[in-house]
DNA sequence: GGATGTGAAAAGATTCACAGCT
DNA sequence: AGCTGTGAATCTTTTCACATCC
């Protein structure tokens, strides 16, 4: 049973934005940031039982599956509603579609992806995109070279016609896989085209306006932060 | 491992005035594992502004640069010690060699990266590696096709070797940037091989014992959150 | 004056434990 | 009996506010 580091980081902070809101707040459930994160695991964990066959699991099945604790998974599946049966557990298939509901992977959203280095080229051809509600509609870049070039089934449009590609594609997400130098200019243009939701693989921070959802993924990151704990364990028992 | 039993108790007669945090006793205390994530984004944002050559910043600005409230970040550097001037600001350089020397980046650390592939190419090019005191020292896959090609400055070793390339690089950290279906097994190897900590781009739940150190990157993860932000934004007050 | 460093309060997340349903 | 769903307790993280020091 791992329970060591904390696996997903929630970068995305309180949107300080909430204030001035319209006259009547809905106040939907909303489910906890470190909810979120998870249904995703369990997602993946239910997709995976489907494909195995099993029909039925129980919420310490599909918490050790997932990797968390089974109350951890019972609260969590509780912001979403209820969908077990007590004394039996979970459908596979309908718990994971409400899932799915709940996170809004009812609809396939189109990616589209800005940079075709070599980070650009394994996101469009990473399998698990499709397979999980995500269709890379277009993918991007500023260098000659490499415009033109074919990646997957998509060709590598020139990134100055972003905006143009981004409405014709009719993409509302997109990824950014480029350097730290030009990320916050393309930022822009992106969320200038309309887009709202991105992902950033930049090593930098980029700033948005409070609508939109920045996520950042960083490498650099993650492992200075297995240094640290490396680091930690190593040191035994020293003296004081 | 088994998490720390805090014995720190701030209560009791705390003796004020002495302790003496020498620069000499960095890893006394743990720092907590949120506040670790938020050091790399400072040590990112002070070795940018050294690069500008700014010599002194103050907490409210370092936030900014950081992308965090200047109240956690104070807060989060007083885990590490005080090394600060009231009235005046932080020494860009001599914090950022503190924050550097509590993350255990004194010492370059060597990175092995599993898998050839687009996206393990994309991790062993990328340039933040070497920069930030990651050395990576080998790159492997099982395909004969791979095999031997040069990757940046590195030939793609075979990956049956495994345990030979770990030990003669010298590598302590491992990438696995690995399809799903034989993420565990290489994982299993890379532990017995003696690795304890391991950063996977592998969308799979690994099964690690305790005293080994994992962190998790999936992209799909991450476009699945994002999702459930965008659709919230879009049905403002949905009925159910 | 001005900005750090830090207790204390508030907010958020996890775990516990058990009531309630099948 | 067995397992879910959930209030209450615990633990962690963030924010506040101000004493402290340059």
């Amino acid at each position: 049973m791992e329970k060591n580091v904390t696996a997903l980081e929630p970068s995305a902070e309180a949107v300080p934005g909430d204030a001035v809101p319209t006259d009547r707040d809905p106040a939907a459930k909303q489910i906890p940031p470190a909810a979120v994160a998870r249904m995703t695991l369990y997602l993946r964990a239910l997709n995976s039982l489907l494909g195995e066959g099993v029909e039925r699991v129980s919420s310490e099945a599909l918490a050790e599956a997932s990797g968390v604790s089974s109350s951890t998974l019972r609260k969590d599946l509780s912001y979403v509603g209820s969908y077990g049966t007590r004394g039996v557990g979970y459908e596979v298939q309908y718990l994971s579609r409400h899932i799915a509901a709940a996170l809004g992977l009812t609809h396939d959203w189109k990616v589209a992806i800005v940079g075709a280095g070599n980070l650009g080229k394994a996101l469009a051809r990473y399998g698990g995109f499709e397979s999980r509600g995500f269709d890379v509609v277009a993918i991007l870049d500023a260098d000659p070279m490499i415009i033109g070039n074919e990646v997957g089934w998509l060709r590598v449009s020139n990134a100055a016609n972003l905006e143009v590609v981004l409405k014709r594609t009719g993409a509302n997400m997109v990824v950014l896989a480029l350097p730290a130098a030009v990320a916050q200019d393309v930022c822009d243009r992106v969320i200038n085209a309309g887009i709202r939701s991105i992902l950033s693989f930049a090593p930098v921070l980029l700033q948005v306006p409070p609508h939109v959802n920045l996520r950042k993924v960083d490498m650099a990151t993650e492992l200075q932060i297995l240094a640290y704990h490396a680091q930690r364990a190593q040191t035994p028992g020293q003296a004081v």
